[in-house]
DNA sequence: CGTGTTAGCGTATCAATTACGCAAACAAGG
DNA sequence: CCTTGTTTGCGTAATTGATACGCTAACACG
């Protein structure tokens, strides 16, 4: 029986964070990429399912619980680890706020959150990963729901709006943005306002938050 | 170091053949499935991606070679295998005749195409493969090309329709669907036309055949 | 030479998207 | 106070795209 490579589960984890798309790195500790930064993960022991195994490791890594969660793509080249072949189910998760995410256990040394367009030169095949997840993200904000997972309890449209513009990458005209988020029904109007410098704010919240399909485009 | 469980390589491949969409299964020859049905696959071993792994493996057990092949997703649940953990990379492929699957080798006993609506009981959980391919498949016809990997180098605008009917499941208006293929600009006019019972036909060729994205919602 | 069937072209209607005008509600500053 | 700047909220006109469907042409077959 010819031996197996063996398997690892990596995240690349995105919030929107002082009106940039940013994604959260470890820096790793040992090995041939020492002090190198990496997304949060690890070996797949078995018994174990990958995804189980990514929601693990980033709790002990980064203290991150609840967040959305779903598979990227797998990434097996023989030569994207240079110490053995690793093949890693990569997986794809977003989160309201980048919250406390300083953590530091096991083979990492720190955590920090990296503006996705002003990512540095990353351990392994991880700046492909990350491309590949950005394409991801892009794509799933315009025909599924998941703007949710990037959302507290409480919003206001223009909130809604301003994540849209920063992961599309251009301005949407408010009006007509308003009239699609509102005909697709998912948004129940609360009885409060979310107060500021100027015209108060009707503040809104998700009918479900759970991913179902859509139509933004 | 905790152990790894052990990678391998399925491919779910699908043609159209007698009006019908069809998969591609190998029979079992040994092991607790012995006797089931299930996709054509194997182990990855250490050194090879398990693109490669699936290419090489189909190859063998189907002598198909040339062929649309993209990663599906990877399942990799720990009771997916009653024997022991392994992480099952789905690969998902497309040809455009069912051509002379009928190759024995390894450890399987004979090939044969299934309609997809009428699947047997599979082995592991390709049942649930099966599934996600074919809602894979019809997502990517609305909106890539993916329907060149069906075609022969010549075709009909009525057979790339009869497609689009087969795996959506619905027919479609004549008229409009050749405005909207045309409308594309990825068919290019031949100087022959396919003759038969009725009226002669205009042969097409794909300018491009090659993955992209399109619009055919 | 009529019949059945597929191929090919065009137009009218309906739905969806986009562009954009305008008023309301605040904070801040004079 | 009252003006200014900015964000919020509502509505409509113009444009584009999708859909429904009528009609003719070109064959094989009897």
């Amino acid at each position: 029986m010819a031996q197996s490579p063996k398997v690892a589960a990596d995240v690349v984890i995105f919030t929107i964070d002082d009106g940039a798309l940013k994604a959260l790195l470890v820096q790793v500790k040992s090995g041939p990429f020492a002090g190198r930064w990496a997304f949060p993960g690890g070996l797949v022991p078995v018994g174990e399912a990958p995804e189980a195994t990514a929601t693990r490791e980033l709790l002990a890594q980064t203290g991150i619980r609840d967040l959305y969660l779903e598979q990227l793509r797998t990434f097996g080249d023989p030569a994207r680890d240079p110490h053995t072949h690793v093949v890693s189910v990569a997986f794809f998760a977003l989160v309201p706020r980048p919250g406390e995410a300083s953590a530091t256990h096991g083979k990492y040394a720190r955590t920090q959150w990296f503006p996705v367009h002003a990512l540095p030169s990353l351990a392994y095949d991880h700046n492909s990963i990350a491309a590949y997840a950005l394409a991801r993200l892009q794509a799933k904000l315009e025909y599924t729901n998941i703007v949710y997972s990037l959302l507290p309890r409480e919003f206001t449209l223009g909130e809604v709006q301003e994540i849209y513009e920063i992961i599309r990458g251009h301005l949407l005209d408010r009006r007509n943005f308003r009239k699609k988020i509102l005909a697709l029904g998912l948004l129940r109007p609360l009885h409060r306002l979310r107060r500021g410098q100027h015209r108060p704010a009707q503040l809104y919240a998700f009918t479900r938050r759970e991913p179902m399909n859509i139509e933004m485009l």
